[in-house]
DNA sequence: ATCGGTACCTGCACGC
DNA sequence: TGCGTGCAGGTACCGA
């Protein structure tokens, strides 16, 4: 489900409803059955679930924010004390998180259920796959020191300068968080149709004018996703369990065969990076 | 530096 | 109806 427009969604439709609330209860899932009925810890958590249950619990939501496709939650565990935390969540493909009606663990797939000090409110974490992973840590810009720059911030001057250093494929460099922070299968598909240019194309041979032009590919295709709610394939949802609506308008992701609402050739599909890669022959040069 | 392959997981669509 | 196969928005790790 998730990259950048869905997280920001997320993290847009989740504040106003945690954004000042205390965490008063938590409970984890930890441990999973395996086919041999053996219990195993959940991957998904990255510090031990006990660990990260005691360090939310009490503490107030002082802010969230989107990292790359990171969620952050600010944490301070006691007013007035400079006691901060960050509880750092990334969905994976599957991950949802939902304020629910419900203190009760909805399905298989919901594995962390948090009370809030509102009256029936429960922030749930549910995830099919379990790629996703959930983190307390006391900082985490350096946590997350490898991620590069989000594609939202950076310059047009920024961005050019790096992409024309690298010799990798395009669709390889929009993929790699450490070239770009959010960006995922669907909208490095999504900007270089956008912006004319194929897939396969090599980053230092993209000319200073093409690379401005997928700069801005990348960006204008953010925003829009990010107003029309990211794109639900699958199990997608917001804070608030609604889909959004940004699939109905991809032009090339998944359309293989069909024809190019630009041009009307066939959509063509190949493998870059180990990912299905959707593009429009005609319609992007290398 | 860059790439391909594998691993981690479940669910779904598909063909037979 | 069931079974096998391939595929899916994520990242990490290995060796070439």
């Amino acid at each position: 489900m998730p990259e950048l427009p869905e997280v920001e969604t997320v993290v847009r439709t989740l504040a106003p409803l945690v954004v000042g609330r205390k965490i008063v209860a938590g409970e984890f899932r930890e441990f999973i059955r395996n086919g041999s009925r053996r219990r195993l810890p959940l991957r998904i958590f990255v510090n031990p679930a006990r660990e990260i249950r005691q360090w939310v619990q009490g503490a107030r939501i002082e802010a969230v924010e989107r990292y790359g496709k990171n969620l952050v939650f600010h944490l301070r565990k006691n007013s007035g004390t400079n006691e901060r935390l960050f509880l750092l969540v990334h969905l994976g493909m599957t991950g949802r998180l939902t304020c629910e009606s419900t203190s009760e663990f909805r399905d298989k797939h919901t594995h962390v259920v948090l009370g809030l000090d509102t009256p029936g409110q429960w922030l749930h974490y549910s995830d099919i796959r379990r790629f996703g992973r959930l983190r307390v840590t006391r900082e985490y810009r350096e946590e997350l020191s490898e991620l590069g720059p989000d594609p939202l911030e950076i310059s047009a001057g920024d961005f050019v300068r790096r992409v024309r250093v690298r010799r990798a494929m395009l669709k390889s460099l929009l993929l790699d968080q450490a070239f770009l922070r959010g960006l995922g299968n669907i909208y490095a598909d999504e900007s270089l149709f956008r912006a004319g240019i194929h897939p396969a194309a090599i980053g230092s041979r993209l000319s200073r004018k093409r690379a401005i032009r997928l700069h801005e590919a990348i960006q204008a295709t953010l925003l829009h996703a990010i107003r029309q709610g990211g794109s639900s394939i699958s199990n997608y949802v917001d804070g608030q369990g609604r889909s959004g609506f940004f699939q109905l308008e991809h032009q090339v992701y998944r359309r293989t065969g069909q024809p190019c609402l630009q041009c009307g050739s066939r959509i063509r599909k190949m493998i870059v990076a180990s990912r299905s890669t959707h593009f429009c022959p005609k319609c992007q040069k290398k």
